[in-house]
DNA sequence: TTTT
DNA sequence: TTTT
């Protein structure tokens, strides 16, 4: 009936970008969430989130996120169920949001296969409020991989 | 750095007190939170939320919590991992609960093993605020089983 | 950049449904919600918070919801900054709901200007949810009241 | 019964550290945040919100947040209400913070009054997380200003 | 101005 | 009274 949820954290890889076969775009990402206190042995300890994210928002992380990057994720929580191939019943939690903020500019830890394009320098402060001039900005950069209906949100 | 859910739904079972070697009480409950809008086949889906709570709000919600009652829960995502016996890498999503607020006087729907004491009326709309009076509430109530130090949040 | 508030409380009048002048519904009403501890004269504390619903939904809170009942709001902090007739700058904070949920049937204190027809019985669970067969549910039952373009959010 | 608030923003003033007669530490600083959409005449709007936080977590956001930097604030909504000097009834809206976050370094824009201490040069990512080798963090660096007893949040 |  |  109510299901909000807020995180604050840094990716851990870049962001995947994929296509459902009636091509709507879906983000996926993790994001490493530091608990607020060290446990007993007095060690940091965190949780890795996994994100999705739908549509043109998706699109815009995919195109600014990057690993180390740090964001504000608001949504709400899912749980996915379904059998593996062993016939298990396994049990997915992600977050399924629908705000994303990016909040810092990284240390530019460029280099590697999936950094940004080199002619890409803008970082837009608000995903959200971006929403002009954009052809396809994607192409070229993200990786198209159909996935499954049943991913389908709606 | 951030991490925090709010969480409004019906408790799927009655919720399950223990406590650790060292008497740290810890209840566990599943919430059952709907989505809010059908999905494609027209259905309501619903997620099954794992929610654990710690010290004496645990112990308040084991007494106050039955099986259909409606509950706001406020607390962190957890994502506990771990090896099972086949040594599979298994990853847990909970929520730690630090502030639960019971919303319903339900339906009385009363009876079974785990119904309220006879003698206990009172239905607090606040657990938090509870705090007089109770001198052992849960003798004889809550089954008293030992889980493992691994699970302790500090 | 990011401005989220969850609220669990319960309404001190009946909603005020009114109209923009180019009919845009919104209702307004304050939710009196209890501070978690008591002050230091051990009396307990309650914030009285003004919210304001938009839309349909603002439609449905003024058809389902009256003083008393429990109510839990989502939506986002905003303050409104004016001039009052003496020439002073005045801040109004209200809560600018998104999502509503009726969280009790209440103990059916109806009666009064104010009440639900008497051929409404159903108390939705979910707000959101409902949004078939209404041609003008309110006719005859909400006072229609202009307000300001001042008032609109968007 | 529940009152939650999350915030990302950036700080209008440095922050002001006062302390109540009793010693108290209590920090107030005002949050910039941006709305997500623009008004009807294209402009983009925000809102100013007050934010108080006491205690140790009020020095280390007057320790280490500065005009123009950007934190995420987790807490509750309050309602102050009292007469001013005319006789008339002032309601105050701020968010009383138990969780602060600073979100970037900033662009170290330096020098006047509120500078950070020269000898300073940590920026921790957490606050909360720092809570070992401090004497008198503030000594020189804080204005010490008594507040009133009515503004304690115990 | 205020709710249970 | 306002931040980038």
């Amino acid at each position: 009936m109510l299901n909000r949820i807020i995180l604050i954290g840094r990716l851990t890889q870049d962001p995947e970008l994929r296509y459902t076969p009636s091509g709507t775009p879906v983000a996926h990402f993790t994001l490493a969430v530091d608990r607020p206190r060290l446990n007993q042995m007095g060690e940091r300890e965190t949780d890795f989130i996994n994100i999705v994210v739908w549509q043109k928002l998706g699109e815009l992380c995919a195109q600014y996120l990057r690993k180390g990057r740090l964001a504000a994720v608001e949504g709400r929580l899912q749980i996915r169920s379904y059998e593996n191939r062993e016939g298990q019943r396994v049990r997915v939690a992600e977050v399924v949001a629908d705000n994303v903020r990016f909040l810092d500019r990284a240390g530019d830890r460029e280099g590697g296969p999936s950094a940004p394009p080199a002619s890409g320098s803008g970082w837009p402060e608000e995903a959200r409020t971006r929403s002009t001039g954009m052809d396809d900005p994607f192409e070229g950069d993200a990786t198209r991989i159909d996935i499954s209906e049943d991913d389908l949100p709606f």
